[in-house]
DNA sequence: ATGAGCAATATTTTCGAAAATAGGCAAAAA
DNA sequence: TTTTTGCCTATTTTCGAAAATATTGCTCAT
């Protein structure tokens, strides 16, 4: 095979440094990179084609997020997943995400009710388009994270947003895992307009007990169907 | 004046970064470092005596904390204290601690009770031995924070904790910044008892109204004292 | 005067070599 | 055989130089 990748390029971010973090982020999401699989330096610099410090310095921002754990003069890992992690995860953004739903309802304008509706609108497009598998498509993703993230957007709390943000990759590694394991995806669909209608009509009662119910029935099919691959808690 | 701290040292952490790291956020947080500080490589190489890369390092973590921000590009500043992000801390704190009162209360054994009761014993014990001023006694900051990380030690909820606490340290450095223009430290003993008291009784309702008013009141004093000094939100 | 363009300087960002550390293997002692 | 001790190798961690990028200050045309 031909050794690719020998030179960085950049993509996403402005320095090297972030932008291979948001790459290896993505494969650790996707599960490209296994869980518990040890990252060295060597193999990580010539698949990524950048130097040892670069690379440290992403390590250290995903270590921040959970997504890598240190071991401190042992190197860096893929975060092990396992159902007392997910459990964990689960009632944390559960928590958070409840308050800034509710939040947002109270403070959200009309731009962020357009905004909204067009998110919602573009993942039911996608999903008609393809009907049978959108869980693995990687557009689905992107329009499913900017819909969920427009509903709390008007929140005003900076902070809760940003670890909102590193819950929900956490999460999707999950979801993602359990993709692999189950028959056909669940039908979400409903839940997401019933979320919007919620929102929109203000009813933040209504909002916030949706979307509990969705974060928690997707952590307990993730638990069901890719238990086989979780180590146990 | 002699150039000190050409070497650098550990004292800390095990390897140099963390370590560097922690005597950062320390710095930071006592703002000896002040908010919107420039943080130039060139003069932390002098002051911490380490190259840029680990430096860089360091400063990647106290971003990932919200003690540091970074411009891409454009360097690193210690994070700028405003009264909205005061607002935004104390918000997001109060949803964080209250959860994770109240499922300690559940779940604590007797180690955690004897454990709360004792870190309190030594929070008292400090604060018989200077009544007039513990509030800039280093000795003091580190009991007070152990007992408030005592009652929610117990919560199970690795996550959440960790946001926790790196909450408490923003938190602080708000706390540091009024204490220099107030006259007299509030007396807190009072409803640190109370807090012990209904941590142990099981008490969670009370437990969690309590932390609610502490961190809030504090918050409230601290906009108070060091409004001068706080960029307006 | 004013602003655009350009050179000079300051600063950040990236690199690969060198130092430090951990883990394993083999030989010697018990 | 089992344990200990001391190398040797694999790997991480740190360094300072070099490249890339931003900022400042100057010149010149308008």
């Amino acid at each position: 095979m031909t050794t690719t990748a020998l030179k960085a390029r950049k993509e996403f971010g402005k320095t090297l440094a972030s932008d291979i973090a948001h790459r290896l982020r993505n494969e650790i999401v996707t599960c490209q990179l296994k869980p518990n699989e040890s990252l060295k330096f060597d193999a990580l610099r010539l698949s990524f084609g950048a130097s040892f410090t670069t690379l440290r310095e992403a390590l250290t921002l995903l270590v921040a997020e959970g997504l890598v754990v240190a071991e401190e003069q042992r190197g860096y890992k893929v975060a092990p997943v396992t159902l007392e992690d997910l459990h964990d995860l689960t009632h944390a953004r559960i928590l958070i995400e409840v308050d800034l739903i509710r939040r947002s309802i109270e403070r959200g304008d009309d731009d962020w009710e357009i905004r909204v509706i067009s998110c919602l609108h573009r993942l039911a497009k996608i999903e008609e388009r393809a009907p049978e598998d959108y869980a693995g498509n990687a557009e689905w993703k992107s329009a499913h994270r900017q819909f969920h993230e427009a509903l709390v957007l008007a929140s005003g709390s900076p902070t809760l947003l940003a670890v909102r943000n590193s819950l929900f990759d956490r999460a999707e590694r999950y979801r993602n895992l359990s993709a692999l394991y189950r028959p056909r995806p669940r039908d979400k669909a409903g839940e997401h307009r019933a979320l919007m209608q919620a929102a929109i009509g203000r009813n933040a009662d209504q909002a916030c007990a949706l979307i509990a119910s969705h974060i928690q029935t997707t952590s307990d099919n993730v638990a069901k169907y890719a238990s086989g691959v979780i180590n146990a808690g």
